[in-house]
RNA sequence: GGGUGGGUGCCCGAGUGGUUAAUGGGGGUGGACUGUAAAUCCACUGGCUAUGCCUACGGCGGUUCGAAACCGCCCCCACCCA
């Protein structure tokens, strides 16, 4: 790959670079980079947001490039503030390593193993003295610790700030230090803990880090950033359909994102799309379905990503079921159906049940129900419809 | 340690003795429309096979025919002063 090529692969997508002079220094060295990401396994459950950066990690590897992931078993313990209006919960040591295994079985899908070195930072904050955090801490001032937009905010907005939370930027920055990090990746919100490594390696006449940071993909409701608690993201471990599903489903609005942070179609090609789309050529779907079908074979490959397409047409246009319809299985005879809705799990109590009758939105072997109070005669092998998309076979058994 | 303001349903937030699961907004779900999305419109949004019963306004007691609201104690949160 050409350097400008390389450049342009590295750059996709990215928010801003500090420095970038460093950064094309650094490449013109020729030798590989360390390219550190930092994760706090608080949620083992990787999601498509979590992936941009790595995928930008699998980029930096593709060209020679070395990741080094430092899991964050001692600074979890502290929470990271970052972009939190509260302070973190604290976990335990033993939930962190357990979180670490799965969260790594699911970065390797995507990042390299073979050029990927594994550190836990427990290794050298274990053995810190007293004294050693003492001088940690002595590199910063509060004022520049509070020049951090959101502990700024939570002092000026009478939220709490645990003294602890001021340890964590500075435990990242020894990170840094420590593994001889060139390159740091993160979101935007990581912008001060990174530029703290960048201070702290200058300060102790190392070569400083360089700053990549990389935007915050918004989850499937267009609004809010991805996130699990947010029940709006897409898992990298969901079944075929579902992802491709959600995709295929997106707001239009973040399809350009999508496009550009989750995929490596070129970017010139994407714009001339849109730019059909923008003019009336072309229909969005045909967009989002190239964009589904690209992340789909991702994870599961082409022949999945395929069939999950073929599948969504159909399902969209009513000639066939989804596969793998969940079956309830139940005696056989008469069943209220606001119970057989709860059974099945597509409502939480008989009366959300009830209403999603009075709704309109159940049907019985495709007859519409419309009476709350109505049973089911079952036997042998039924279909129970929850709005769109729910389905539940209900067999007797 | 002293002072002030608070703790209401998934979230925010009204409410300050009286039929009422408790105004409003957000979010969510279902329906119509559509392109699958957005926007818009309608409905629903504590539990219970229910014209009724139960649970609910930080906790526990109390006053009252009746309290989320009044009184007492306690717990929690924020801010100010030390």
């Amino acid at each position: 790959m050409s350097d400008n090529a390389a450049w342009k692969t590295i750059t996709r997508g990215v928010l801003e670079i500090i420095e970038e002079d460093d950064l094309r220094r650094k490449l013109a060295k020729g030798t590989p980079l360390n390219i550190k990401l930092g994760i706090d396994p608080t949620s083992p459950d990787v999601h498509l947001g979590f992936t941009v950066v790595m995928r930008k990690l699998r980029q930096f590897q593709d060209l020679g490039h070395r990741v080094i992931l430092i899991v964050g078993d001692y600074t979890a313990t502290v929470g990271d503030p970052s972009g939190k209006n509260k302070t973190r919960p604290i976990l335990t040591h033993e939930e962190v390593l357990k979180n670490a295994e799965t969260y790594k079985q699911q970065f390797f899908k995507i990042v390299d193993p073979a050029k990927t070195s594994v550190v836990y930072n427990g290794e050298w904050f274990s053995k810190l003295t007293f004294t050693g955090v003492t001088n940690l801490m002595s590199q910063i001032t509060v004022a520049q610790m509070l020049e951090r937009d959101d502990f700024q905010k939570r002092y000026r907005g009478g939220q709490p700030i645990s003294l602890h939370e001021f340890l964590y930027p500075m435990m990242q920055a020894y990170d840094s230090v420590m593994i001889d990090a060139d390159v740091e990746l993160g979101g935007m919100d990581q912008k001060f803990n990174v530029l703290r490594g960048r201070e702290l390696q200058r300060g102790l006449g190392k070569e400083p880090q360089v700053g990549l940071f990389l935007p915050i993909l918004l989850g499937t409701d267009g609004k809010e950033k991805m996130s699990k608690s947010l029940g709006n993201y897409i898992g990298v471990n969901e079944p075929p359909q579902d992802m491709f599903h959600k995709l295929y489903s997106l707001p239009d609005a973040l399809v350009e994102s999508y496009f550009q942070l989750l995929t490596d179609i070129p970017l010139e090609s994407i714009q001339a799309k849109l730019a059909e789309v923008a003019s009336g050529k072309t229909n969005p779907n045909v967009l989002k379905e190239e964009l589904a079908r690209d992340i789909v074979t991702q994870y599961h490959g082409a022949d999945a990503a395929e069939k999950a397409a073929v599948q969504e047409k159909k399902i969209h246009s009513g000639e066939a079921l989804p596969e793998n319809i969940p079956v309830l299985k139940v005696a056989a005879g008469e069943h209220w159906i606001p119970e057989l809705i709860v059974k099945a799990g597509l409502a939480k109590s008989n009366g959300e049940g009830r209403r999603l009758i009075e709704n309109g939105g159940v049907t019985f072997d495709d007859a519409k129900v419309s009476d709350p109070k109505a049973k089911a005669m079952v036997a042998g092998t039924h279909l129970l419809k929850c709005g769109k998309r729910s389905f539940v076979r209900v067999e007797v058994g």
